[in-house]
DNA sequence: CTGTTAGCGCCTTCAC
DNA sequence: GTGAAGGCGCTAACAG
């Protein structure tokens, strides 16, 4: 009497999309008006439950489904959020994954806060092209979500800023003083300074060396810069050398290379290296040499990547915690939606030492 | 004289998405009619180049980004696809990232064709729910996008069936006997057969270990069957075991230590693993017992993944092109959402053997 | 409790 | 070349 199409999953001709019905046929069938169906979707009560179980059986019937487009014209609000990373056009095209891998784990990360509320997240790459251009992506990305996070790459200032007019912006692991978004960005001081001490302090490590990442990159630039202060603090402890490398496993290799070139007498004690992509170059390129680690050159990495632990010795490292920042970074954007005069926030996240062979330490 | 309030990345307040403007607020700034206005918003010839360059603008003063929600509505097509991973619910919950993993490499795959239309991904993890909960979720999507790839996780017929009546779905790595859906998926026969080929041939092993994957994959299931029924084909070389694992790194570990446990003459001469995950564990459970990988016992995987290549020694394993998958998968799914009457669609994607060292080849 | 009625912002014929 | 006007499917007052 309510319908008499029968089951619409049986009608199906092909794989084709079929005509999708609406609200309209909904309140057509049942009988009611479109306010009234509109209600029980969203489970308002004053609908009688008599009414309401009718109209249930005619949208499960009709297998109907609210179009998105529509409602988000409606209310204003898509229930999307974008999740974009910037991939780095640095000198080399070597990026071997470096981005996705991080990205990966924020994913995570901003997925939990999201699938609370019942949001989405829109997810994109945008590869090296001119300024001009990934102004242009960022704003159509703009438009079809309710905010964004970047996680990774550097918009201008100024673009962020025309951006942010348009919708709320936080930066995954971006620079803490952009004034036109929320930030959030991990401390990568405190890991390292206890990777250090821990060198030095627990092995009694006097000659390090260290690999670095980018210097476009700020994380790279920070990681080194407390390292080198950090060693500056002990006596008779030296920074044994340095390789300028592009957080891509290659240059870990590279450094070893390097090193493994010069004088014995000069080899370093342990390698500490700006990631732990680099950090598996090094080894494996030590492991290559016939070189033991850590018996005769110790390593360390940064991030706690997921298979540093699997490696053979497992990998000390620094824990940046990923994906937390990709869970408070969605927080925040979700508070800013909800309520755009929130006054500017900058979360920092600590990082910390993770003891595992590669250092020296017991298994 | 066009308008009049200054360039509007001056006037953001704080950081709050001020009022986004429309095309009716750049029609009357420019004095034309919204019709105009959309012609030069979608290069359409028909209006005078003056004309043109003054809508251009004001769109540029003003900031205009036409909004996607209204676009769909109008257009009935929302630029966007959908890619699910249903995440396992087996009787571990040690998912260990295994998922998201493979899910990374798809999306690389996917972005390709759909940036060149300018489309963008909606991406959604389902955890463990009930199947009727999973149902409501793939529903939800549904509506936000024109069309979706199912990843990972294995969704009943008949919902399937449903879903594809409101939007085209197809698998990647999914069933190939699906009616409901295209598919494209790796054929895990050629590599397998490969790997096992070069193992008793090139190596002269004649007893192999299998480490498999959960029963439940359809994937698992495929490749040790192939596995069993190649080795059969060889006289004197037989199972030297089997374990039964979940393709979590763990499970390589559990599997050397039962190997490890029987008498040192039962060893196998090789130990093959469903996934590179386990393969991985595999390696590094035999280093910590000091076992000497691939002198005394070759190990080898399947997928590829990228850090296999980094292990001390490099991994052997079958390569199963994901990112090629996700790419065809998707190319597959835009051209059915232009023609929804296309035939059903299964397209096959060979693996192939990528000889490392763990194999015992030298390096 | 339930129905009526404006829009939401844009696209797209159809006239001029 | 350009404008006017009718939807797209849904929501949210506002009336009953």
């Amino acid at each position: 009497m309510f319908f008499n199409r029968g089951d619409t999953a049986e009608r199906v001709p092909g794989l084709g999309s079929s005509s999708a019905c609406t609200l309209y046929d909904v309140a057509r069938e049942a009988g009611v008006s479109t306010a009234t169906v509109s209600r029980v979707v969203h489970g308002h009560d004053r609908v009688r439950s008599s009414t309401r179980q009718r109209v249930l059986e005619v949208i499960e019937a009709l297998g109907y489904v609210p179009d998105s487009a529509a409602q988000s014209m409606a209310r204003k609000r898509k229930e999307v959020i974008g999740l974009v990373a910037i991939e780095g056009r640095g000198p080399d095209t070597d990026i071997e994954q470096e981005g996705l891998l991080f990205i990966e784990e924020v994913l995570r990360g901003v997925e939990a806060p999201l699938s609370q509320v019942g949001w989405s997240v829109l997810i994109s790459v945008l590869r090296g092209a001119d300024w001009a251009d990934a102004y242009r992506f960022l704003q159509k990305i703009s438009a079809k979500v309710d905010g964004m996070l970047i996680a990774e790459g550097i918009v201008p200032s100024s673009q962020l800023a025309r951006l942010a007019a348009r919708v709320p912006v936080t930066l995954v692991a971006g620079s803490p003083g952009e004034p036109n978004a929320d930030v959030v960005h991990a401390d990568n001081r405190s890991g390292t300074e206890a990777l250090v001490r821990h060198m030095i302090e627990q092995h009694g490590m006097t000659r390090l060396f260290y690999v670095a990442g980018p210097p476009e990159a700020p994380d790279a630039r920070e990681r080194r810069r407390v390292f080198e202060e950090t060693l500056a603090g002990y006596q008779g402890v030296r920074l044994a050398g340095c390789f300028e490398g592009r957080f891509a496993a290659i240059s870990g290799q590279l450094a070893v290379r390097e090193i493994l070139a010069a004088p014995r007498r000069e080899r370093p004690d342990a390698i500490v290296c700006g990631n732990d992509q680099m950090a598996i170059g090094a080894m494996r390129e030590l492991h290559t040499a016939g070189v033991r680690v850590p018996a005769d050159i110790a390593v360390a990495g940064f991030d706690d990547m997921y298979l540093g632990a699997l490696l053979a010795p497992p990998l000390t490292t620094v824990r940046q915690p990923m994906r937390l920042l990709g869970e408070r970074a969605c927080a925040i954007l979700l508070d800013r939606i909800a309520d755009p005069t929130l006054p500017h926030r900058v979360e920092r996240l600590a990082t910390t030492l993770v003891v595992r062979e590669s250092c020296g330490c017991p298994g």
